[in-house]
DNA sequence: CGTATTTGACCGGCGC
DNA sequence: GCGCCGGTCAAATACG
């Protein structure tokens, strides 16, 4: 872990210009986006937490080859080459990626959020008596920034708003959700970029111990392991047209990991109501040519931040 | 009426 | 010790 704060430091990270301002999707959800495999020392952190990989001992990454996620990520990364900046220094973002450590990751497992409930019930007893010292260590999290004009995507759990705070040195709210499951703790805060206002970043924390309640018409289906998705056969078949699922991070990184093995990179998924493109995961994300992206797909990437990592790998274009 | 949201207050951690 | 800040609680309110 620290090996890849180390990692991160060194690059110092950022979106790419990759996005655009046209084509947002008025129902953006989950798919729009692109999540951020990134990594924060959620101490120093600035509001953006990524994957928090220091904490990642929640997520039961079921596949043994996470590392090949971080080969993904890592692999073309070559030393020289100097971080690409978006719109803006933004740095905030600078905690750059940080694609976890595999080891640390696929370790992990144990408790599930299922000790969500507990912890709020301690956080009640703590409340009156005085508190024992005992640290609370911290729900695996996971960030992803969606390019979008709605705050709160749809992500087919239903969450319940908790709180609101201010940020500092932003103009926007950051919002406090928390899944209605009652035995689900799993949370969630949504805050808009100040440094991108059409950027929304979300950060989960903890793991869903149930399925999702809704569920996706056809996304989900290309994996093959598709009962993966939705943790355990997922909900009601259902299907709500107007939603898309979203899955845990770690059912996000076996879609990565999957799709990073297919290939398949201009065949969308979903109909045109849905956001998401198999581009967004596509294997050769560090395409050194924008134009390599065809006019079709720079129209459905044009929503996602892809992971900094993959985003360093873009020319970077002097403007 | 049940559920969700709003919002001010409160608490704990951390830096100075 | 104090103040700042992030996160949460919970009463009040809104909504369907």
């Amino acid at each position: 872990m620290l090996l890849m704060e180390e990692t991160i430091k060194s690059d110092n990270l950022s979106f790419s210009g990759q996005i655009s301002e046209t084509g947002r999707m008025p129902n953006s959800s989950f798919f729009d986006v692109i999540s951020s495999y990134n990594c924060v020392d959620h101490q120093k952190t600035s509001s953006f937490g990524f994957l928090d990989i220091s904490d990642i001992h929640d997520f039961d990454f079921p596949f043994s080859d996470i590392s090949t996620f971080d080969d993904l990520m890592l692999q073309n990364i070559s030393p020289e080459q100097p971080p690409v900046s978006l719109t803006s220094p933004a740095p905030e973002y600078s905690e750059v990626a940080n694609t976890s450590n595999s080891s640390s990751i696929s370790s992990s497992s144990t408790e599930p959020a299922g000790n969500g409930g507990n912890q709020e019930k301690t956080k009640k007893q703590s409340l009156k008596p005085k508190k024992k010292k005992v640290k609370k260590e911290r729900e695996a999290r996971f960030a992803f920034m969606t390019k979008s004009d709605i705050d709160h995507l749809d992500d087919g759990y239903r969450w319940r708003k908790y709180g609101q705070k201010a940020v500092k040195n932003s103009p926007f709210p950051r919002s406090y959700y928390r899944c209605t499951s009652t035995s689900c703790g799993v949370k969630k805060r949504v805050e808009r970029s100040s440094e991108d206002t059409s950027i929304v970043v979300t950060t989960y924390e903890g793991t869903h111990t149930h399925p999702c309640h809704i569920m996706p018409r056809g996304f989900f289906g290309i994996i093959p392991e598709t009962a993966a998705f939705g943790s355990g056969g997922g909900g009601g078949g259902g299907g709500s047209p107007s939603h898309l699922v979203m899955p845990t991070p770690h059912q996000m990184l076996q879609y990565h990991l999957h799709h990073n093995t297919q290939q398949q990179q201009e065949q969308p998924y979903l109909s045109s109501n849905n956001t998401f493109s198999p581009t967004l995961m596509q294997k050769r994300p560090f395409c050194p040519s924008v134009s390599t992206y065809s006019a079709r797909d720079h129209g459905l990437l044009q929503d996602m931040l892809l992971p900094s990592k993959i985003l360093m790998k873009e020319p970077i274009k002097e403007e």
